[in-house]
DNA sequence: GCGTCCCATCGACGAATGTCAATATGAGTG
DNA sequence: CACTCATATTGACATTCGTCGATGGGACGC
């Protein structure tokens, strides 16, 4: 596995039609969105997303997730494979460091899904 | 139970600061953000949202959407109450039936909540 | 080399989820 | 009233999910 993807934002999401707001949305479209939603759709995984969003450029390093997370050290490490799965992280391993950092323009990509203008 | 309700995305949702985009984002907002995500986080609902999207003002029955979701009108009936209870969708009983229609700014306080500007 | 630090993976556990068949409710029709 | 139709609720089931402790595996410092 590539570890740093980006498997649906980019590549379908965006690009397509507008789904949620019309167009009846065939089933593999309704799959590629609804991926991405579940990853977004638990309250730890959308903290880390604020939480690396907010560290900007620079990414976040796990090491300073946790603490604020405030869960264990092999849990965060889980979340965060799911978030880079979804294609909304990236994962790059620095030294002995793995910094976090937002895909550019994924979370617009999937704000688009949404309202069709 | 009001059973039409909107309690999430009206309440809090569009009204607070930009979350995903900057700034920590306490657990309440992970936690309610999480609730609408969750309940789009199901090909089965995503396309549900969908198909009454298209249906626009007049609403879609229960029966109407049955069919093309290819599920069990109970299941489709659970998976309606979700997208209800995350505030994303209304339900009316005219009649015999029972129309869902989408909340007006549902989908766009959502997707504000994604892009900070 | 050895030990330490940061992180990922594994195995396990209870909890939540998606699905259905069966049944209940409730509105319209005869 | 009985009967039908559209929908909701219940109970059950297999599957998935979130979480942890334990372990593995590189990267750095001694």
């Amino acid at each position: 596995m590539p570890a740093v993807t980006l498997p649906l934002v980019d590549a379908d999401l965006a690009g397509c039609c507008s789904p949620a707001g019309a167009g009846v949305l065939d089933d593999a479209a309704a799959e590629r969105l609804a991926r991405v939603f579940k990853a977004l759709g638990d309250p730890t995984r959308v903290k880390l997303v604020s939480l690396i969003a907010a560290a900007g450029d620079e990414g976040a390093c796990v090491c300073d997730l946790v603490e604020p997370v405030r869960l264990s050290q092999p849990t965060v490490s889980h979340h965060l494979r799911q978030l880079v799965d979804a294609g909304l992280l990236t994962r790059e391993q620095r030294g002995r460091w793995a910094y976090h950092r937002l895909v550019d323009g994924a979370l617009e990509a999937v704000a688009k899904t949404l309202v069709p203008a």
